[in-house]
DNA sequence: TGCAAAATAGTACGGTCGTTCTATTTTCAT
DNA sequence: ATGAAAATAGAACGACCGTACTATTTTGCA
C-alpha cells in the first residue's frame, strides 16, 4: 500500500548489488537491531531528540558503526518512519481489510487504531510527535512523514466511502467529514491521555466514535445479535 | 487563573528589592521585549527548540544579556509558557466571559479558539507542540504546561455545565464528553491544517461543532431571528 | 583456508548548546 | 553631577552533536 516498501531503503543509490549481494550479511541484521531501538527511542523523544550517540550507547555499538548503516541521520530518521508506518500497517490496516466492506471494516479500523494508541500512551506515537516537530520544517524527512500520514487517512477515507456505498451510512453522510471527525477524537486521547494523564480519555473516545455511527449510520437494520446500550466500537 | 501570576517571575530569591526598586527599572522592559521574541521563536519551533543563542541574536543582545534576565533555560520556558498563556486567556476566555452563561458563552470560546488556532496554522500552538515534547520529561516545565492547559480545558467544562444549567443542553448530555469533543476538533484543525496543509480543515472543525450542537443541543426554543443551514459557531 | 570485501571501531573536527565568571556600560536616586 | 547598583557584554568552559577520515576486525564466498 505505501508508494515505496521497506525494500527501497535497503536498495542503495547506483545500480550496483552485485549477485554476491544474496542472503542475508550480517549488516542487514545488525541495521534491523538499530531500527528497533531508533524506533523506542524516537517514540519516546521523538525523532528530533533521536541521536546517533544515544543509539550506540544502547545497542553497544561505537557511534561510527551506527552512522555507517544510514550515511546520515535523516536517512535515520526516514528509516524509522517507514519502519513505523509499516508496523502501523501490520497492525492497524491489514488485519481490518480482512473484514467486509463497509461498517465492519471501518469499526476494525478505528479499534485496532484505538488499541494502538492506547498502548502508544506509554511510548508515543511517531505520527503526532512527528507532526510537531516538522510542522514548518520542510525536507525529506517531513515529506516521508506526511506522506505516511496520508497514506493512512486516505485508507480510511476509503473504507467510510465504501461504508456508505454499501448502504451502511446515511445517503447525507459525508464522508470526509467523518473521517476528519474520527482522526480527531484519536489525537484528542493521545493528547489528554499521554500529556494530561487523563484516564478517563480512552472512555471518551470510543463514545465519541459511537456518537459519530450515530450520526452518520443508518438506522441499525435488526441489530443480529446482542448488545443495546454500547452497539459499537466492540468488532 | 494560574496559581501565580508574571509577577511570581520577577520577584527575586531573597527578600531583598528595597525601596528604591519602584518603577519598571530598564531591565523590566528588556526582558518583556526578549519574551516577546521568545515567544514567536517558541510557537515556530517549540519550547525545546527556543535557544539563547537564537534568541541573542534575534533580540540583538549577547547571550549572556540574554541569560541574566531568567537564570536558566527552564525558567525561560517557564516564563514563555507563563506569557502565552495570558495572551490565550485575554484572547479566547476573557471576551467569552462578557456574553451570557450557556450556549451563547460556550459558542463564544469555541469561536475564539478556532480563530485564534486558525492563525496558529502559521505560527504554532504552544500547547499543542509543548505537549509533544513534555509527553514524558516530568519538571516544572512539564508542570507550568499542564496546569496551563488544564486551567483553559476545565474553563471551557465549566461553561458546558453552565449551558446544561442553563437548560440549553439536553437533560442527558455529558458535559465532559462534550468538552472532550471539542478539544478533539482543535486539535485535528491543528493537525491536518498546519502539518498536512489542508484548507478544508477550518470548515471541517466548524461543522464538527455544528455536529456536536446538534447532538447535545436541546431542540431550538424558536430561533431568534435569522438563518436555517448554518446556526451555529457565528455567534 | 585464504583473502577481498563488508562491518565495525577509533579518533578527531567544527559547531552549538547552557552556563559561569569577570569586565564594562548604563541607569537612576540622591 | 556623582556613585552605587543594575544591566549588559565578552570570553571561556565542558558537553554533546553529526560527520569525515582512517584503522581494525569480522564475515563469507573462492
Amino acid at each position: 500500500m505505501p508508494p515505496t516498501s521497506l525494500l527501497t531503503i535497503l536498495a542503495d543509490p547506483a545500480g550496483q548489488t552485485p549477485a554476491r549481494s544474496r542472503g542475508l550479511h550480517k549488516g542487514q541484521q545488525t541495521k534491523q537491531v538499530i531500527l528497533e531501538a531508533a524506533l523506542v527511542l524516537a517514540s519516546q523523544i521523538g525523532l528530533e531528540g533521536l541521536s546517533i550517540g544515544a543509539l550506540a550507547e544502547v545497542t553497544h555499538m561505537s557511534k561510527s558503526g551506527v552512522f555507517a548503516h544510514f550515511g546520515s541521520r535523516e536517512e535515520l530518521q526516514i528509516s524509522v518512519i517507514r519502519e513505523y508506518y509499516s508496523r502501523f500497517a501490520d497492525e492497524v490496516f491489514y488485519p481490518a481489510m480482512q473484514l467486509p466492506r463497509g461498517l465492519p471494516r471501518v469499526k476494525a479500523l478505528f479499534d485496532n487504531w484505538m488499541q494502538r494508541v492506547a498502548v502508544e500512551i506509554q511510548s508515543g506515537c511517531i505520527f503526532i510527535s512527528g507532526a510537531v516537530e516538522f510542522d514548518d520544517r520542510p525536507g525529506p524527512v517531513r515529506d516521508a512523514l506526511a506522506s505516511s500520514v496520508q497514506a493512512w487517512l486516505a485508507a480510511l477515507y476509503r473504507a467510510v466511502v465504501q461504508a456508505k456505498q454499501e448502504g451502511h451510512l446515511l445517503a447525507t453522510a459525508d464522508e470526509e467529514q467523518m473521517a476528519f471527525e474520527i482522526h480527531a477524537l484519536i489525537l484528542a486521547l493521545h493528547y489528554e491521555a499521554r500529556f494530561l494523564q487523563n484516564p478517563r480519555s480512552v472512555g471518551r473516545a470510543h463514545r465519541g466514535f459511537d456518537n459519530i455511527l450515530a450520526r452518520y449510520g443508518q438506522a441499525e437494520p435488526t441489530p443480529p445479535l446482542s448488545t443495546p446500550s454500547h452497539p459499537s466500537s466492540k468488532e
